[in-house]
RNA sequence: GCGCCCGUAGCUCAGGGGAUAGAGCAGCGGUCUUCUAAACCGCUGGUCGGUGGUUCGAAUCCACCCGGGCGCGCCA
C-alpha cells in the first residue's frame, strides 16, 4: 500500500471495472468519490459509485452495488479485511486488511518525506500575503494573512507545488508622506531638546501627520536615534524632510519583517511599490518620491518603469480610453461594474495601475521560471477591506491578456476582539490597535497562529483574548502538541526500561509486526482507529491544499489528537509483553512524526516536553 | 440600490451533495501509587435564519425573503 495515493489508485481500479462490468467508456463514468469513511463502522473508505450510476443506468443502486461489489470482491482479494456488501441506499464500504497499515506505518517510518504529495499537475504558484504599508506596525489581521499564507505555502508545497512568498511594499503613496510628518511630529520636541536647530517654518510641517503617536512611536524613535549618531550638523532643514520620510518607512519595514520572522512568515522577496517606477534601483527611493509621488503633476512618458510599461500593455491592447482629462481602463469588458481610471488628469497613476503592473510583473517572472508548461498561478491573500478591489484588478489583467485564472484572490477575514464579554473596538487613527507583536507576547505564537489557522480564511474571527491568555492551558494548540509531548515522554520511559537506542530507530520499528495492535477489545478498536486516521492524513494535505483550507488540517490534528489521548489514558504502551509493546511503539513513532509535519506545515512547533 | 461574505448547541466555530450534524469553551458529576492530569470518563445542550425548488439523498446546490458585516473614489 502506497500511503499517498492509495485512495486514488482504489478509485481507477473501480473505475475500469464498473468501465468494462456496465459496459460504459471510462470517460463516460459520473463522477464519484472514494472517500475517507465517516465513521469506523464504515470501514476506511466509501464508494458512492454505485448511486452515482443510479440515473445514467436508470436502475436501482442497491442491485448496481451488488453487481459491482461481487465484480470488486474479486479484483481487491486480499486487500480487503471483509467483502464488500451494499449499505444504506447503495454505498460500498470498504474495509481494508490489516496487513495495509502495517505497511502504511512502515512507508511513514522509513520513507525520507512519507507525506510528500506528487501533485498530478505542479505548478509554479507565486503567494503574496500580508502587504501591509509600511506605515505603522503590523496588525493582528496582519498576523492572521500571515498565518494563512505562511502556512498555505507549506501546504501547497507539500501537495507538490512550487511556492514563492512574496510581500508587496507600499511604499511609494501619499501615505508616506503623512507618514514621516507623523514620526517628525513626534520627534521635533527631542531633535530640539538635543540641541537641534529647526525653524518655526520647519517644525509646523509636522502638525497635521495623520498618525497616532502609538502607531509611530517605535519608528520614531528609532529614527530619531539614526538622526543623532548620522548627523553632521544638528540642524533639521527643508531638505531633511525627505530623509525623516524615508528613514521611517525603510525603518517601520524593518519592524514589520522581525515581526514577521518571529511569526514564522517566511518570505523570500519584498518587492517595494517604488521600483514599479524605476525598477533594478535605477533610481534610489529618495529620488523616485522626489521625482514621481511629490510632484502635482507627473507625465506617465517619463516614468523608467514597469508602471509605464504597463499602461502601454493596456493601450495596446486597446483597452483604454480618455474622459474628463483621464485615462481610463474598459474594465466593464471583463465583468466590473463600471469602467476604472488608472491615470489621473493629474497624470499620476491609480494603486489600480500599480497593482496590475505589479502583477504582470509577477507573472513574467513565473512564467520565466516555469519550464514544466503547467500554467503558474497567483494567489494574493487580501485584507477583507479589499474586496471590491477584486474585480478591477483580475479585469486589468485580463485586459492586458492574461487568462482568467492567471489570479486567484483570498480573502483574510475580519478579527475582532473581545475580552470577557466585551467587544475592543479598534482603529488605527486611534492608535488604539492591538498589534501582532502584542498579540505574539500575550499569547506566543503557536497559539496565535493555530486561531487563527482553525478558522475558515474568509470568515469572521473573534479572538477572546480572555480565553487565548487565562485559559491558555485548555487551549487546542496545546492539545495536540501535548499528544506530541506525551509520545515523546514514552520513548523516554523506555529507554529507561531496558530498550536500547538501536531497538527504537525508525527503521528497525518500522519491522514490527503490527498484528498485535489488532485485537477484539477497547485497545484494539482505539489502534485501529487511530491507523485508519494515519491512512487519511495526506489526502487532507491534499484537500487542504486544493480547497486553500488550512483549517482542514488544524482539524484534522485536533480530531486525531482526541483519538491519541483517550487511548493514551486507557492503554499502557510498554506493556510487559513485548511483541504488543513495539507494535504500539512504531504507531506512536508513526503518529509522532506525523504530528510533528503536520505542526510544522501549520508552522507550530512540536515540542517534546510541556 | 448593486456586489461580496456570513447566519449551525448558551458562546466561539468546523462540516460546503451522502449514512444517526461535530469540536472547543461554558455548565453539572467523577478519575492521578501505573509511559506527563496542558489529560481522561460520564451527563446536559440543535425546527443547521425562513419559505419554496432541484435530487435516490440538502446544513451543503438554486430562487425568493429575513437578519448581521463589508465594499461600491481621479484613496490605498
Amino acid at each position: 500500500m502506497s500511503l499517498k495515493n492509495y485512495a486514488l489508485q482504489l478509485k481507477r481500479r473501480i473505475a475500469a471495472v464498473a468501465a468494462i462490468h456496465f459496459e460504459i467508456a471510462a470517460a463516460e463514468l459520473p463522477a464519484f468519490e472514494v472517500s475517507p469513511s465517516s465513521e469506523a463502522r464504515f470501514g476506511h473508505f466509501a464508494c458512492n459509485l454505485a448511486m452515482q450510476l443510479a440515473r445514467p443506468l436508470k436502475r436501482n443502486p442497491r442491485q448496481i452495488a451488488e453487481e459491482l461489489a461481487e465484480r470488486l470482491n474479486i479484483e481487491l482479494g486480499e486487500e480487503l479485511a471483509a467483502p464488500l456488501a451494499p449499505v444504506g441506499q447503495g454505498f460500498l464500504n470498504l474495509h481494508l486488511s490489516e496487513h495495509l497499515f502495517g505497511e502504511a506505518v512502515n512507508e511513514v517510518l522509513t520513507g525520507a518525506s512519507p507525506f510528500q504529495w506528487q501533485a498530478e499537475k505542479p505548478q509554479q504558484i507565486n503567494l503574496e500575503y500580508v502587504s501591509a504599508n509600511p506605515t505603522g506596525p503590523l496588525l493582528v489581521v496582519n498576523g492572521r494573512a500571515a498565518a494563512l499564507g505562511s502556512a498555505l505555502a507549506s501546504i501547497l508545497k507539500a501537495a507538490g507545488h512550487s511556492v514563492t512568498q512574496e510581500y508587496f511594499v507600499n511604499d511609494a503613496g501619499t501615505q508616506v508622506i503623512e507618514f514621516g510628518k507623523s514620526v517628525f511630529r513626534e520627534n521635533r520636541d527631542r531633535y530640539r531638546e538635543a540641541g537641534w536647530e529647526i525653524s518655526d517654518e520647519v517644525y509646523a510641517w509636522g502638525d497635521d501627520g495623520g498618525y497616532a503617536a502609538k502607531t509611530v512611536a517605535e519608528v520614531s524613535e528609532s529614527v530619531f536615534q539614526l538622526r543623532e549618531e548620522t548627523a553632521c550638523e544638528k540642524k533639521y532643514t527643508r531638505s531633511a524632510q525627505l530623509f525623516e520620510i524615508t528613514d521611517s518607512v525603510i525603518a517601520q519595514l524593518e519592524f514589520q519583517r522581525a515581526s514577521l520572522g518571529r511569526f514564522g512568515a517566511d518570505f523570500q522577496r519584498f518587492y517595494s511599490e517604488h521600483l514599479l517606477y524605476a525598477p533594478d534601483s535605477r533610481l534610489p527611493y529618495q529620488d523616485v518620491l522626489t521625482s514621481y509621488i511629490f510632484p502635482e503633476m507627473l507625465d506617465i512618458e517619463q516614468v523608467p518603469g514597469p508602471i509605464r510599461d504597463a499602461w502601454h500593455t493596456l493601450k495596446e491592447h486597446g483597452s483604454t480610453f480618455e474622459a474628463d482629462g483621464a485615462i481610463w481602463l474598459r474594465t466593464t469588458e471583463y465583468g466590473d461594474d463600471k469602467d476604472r481610471v488608472i491615470i489621473r488628469s493629474n497624470g499620476k497613476p491609480t494603486y489600480l495601475l500599480a497593482d496590475i503592473a505589479y502583477h504582470l510583473n509577477k507573472w513574467e517572472r513565473l512564467e520565466n521560471k516555469d519550464d514544466s508548461g503547467d500554467a503558474p498561478l497567483m494567489i494574493d491573500i487580501w485584507g477583507p477591506d479589499h474586496y471590491g478591489h477584486i474585480l478591477p484588478t483580475r479585469a486589468g489583467l485580463m485586459a492586458a491578456g492574461l487568462p482568467e485564472e492567471a489570479l486567484e484572490v483570498l480573502i483574510a477575514g475580519w478579527v475582532t476582539f473581545k475580552q470577557g464579554e466585551k467587544v475592543v473596538a479598534m482603529s488605527k487613527r486611534k492608535g488604539n490597535l492591538i498589534t501582532l507583536d502584542d498579540l505574539m507576547d500575550e499569547v506566543g505564537v503557536d497559539v496565535a497562529r493555530f486561531l487563527f489557522l482553525e478558522r475558515s480564511p474568509e470568515a469572521e474571527l473573534e479572538f477572546d483574548l480572555e480565553m487565548a491568555t487565562e485559559q491558555s492551558s485548555e487551549n487546542p494548540a496545546y492539545y495536540v502538541q501535548y499528544a506530541h509531548a506525551r509520545i515523546c515522554s514514552i520513548f523516554s520511559k523506555a529507554l529507561e526500561e531496558g530498550y536500547s537506542e538501536e531497538q527504537l530507530i525508525s527503521t528497525e520499528l518500522s519491522k514490527i509486526d503490527m498484528a498485535p495492535l489488532f485485537t477484539e477489545d477497547d485497545a484494539g478498536r482505539r489502534q485501529a482507529e487511530l491507523l485508519r486516521q494515519l491512512i487519511y492524513y495526506p489526502g487532507v494535505i491534499q484537500s487542504a491544499a486544493r480547497g486553500r483550507a488550512p483549517q482542514r488540517l488544524a482539524h484534522y490534528l485536533h480530531h486525531l489528537a482526541g483519538e491519541f489521548h483517550p487511548w493514551y489514558k486507557m492503554v499502557k504502551v510498554l506493556v510487559d509483553d513485548r511483541e504488543t509493546a513495539l507494535a504500539r511503539l512504531a504507531l506512536c513513532a508513526a503518529l509522532r512524526k506525523l504530528i510533528t509535519h503536520g505542526l510544522g506545515l501549520l508552522g507550530l512547533n512540536a515540542p517534546e516536553s510541556m
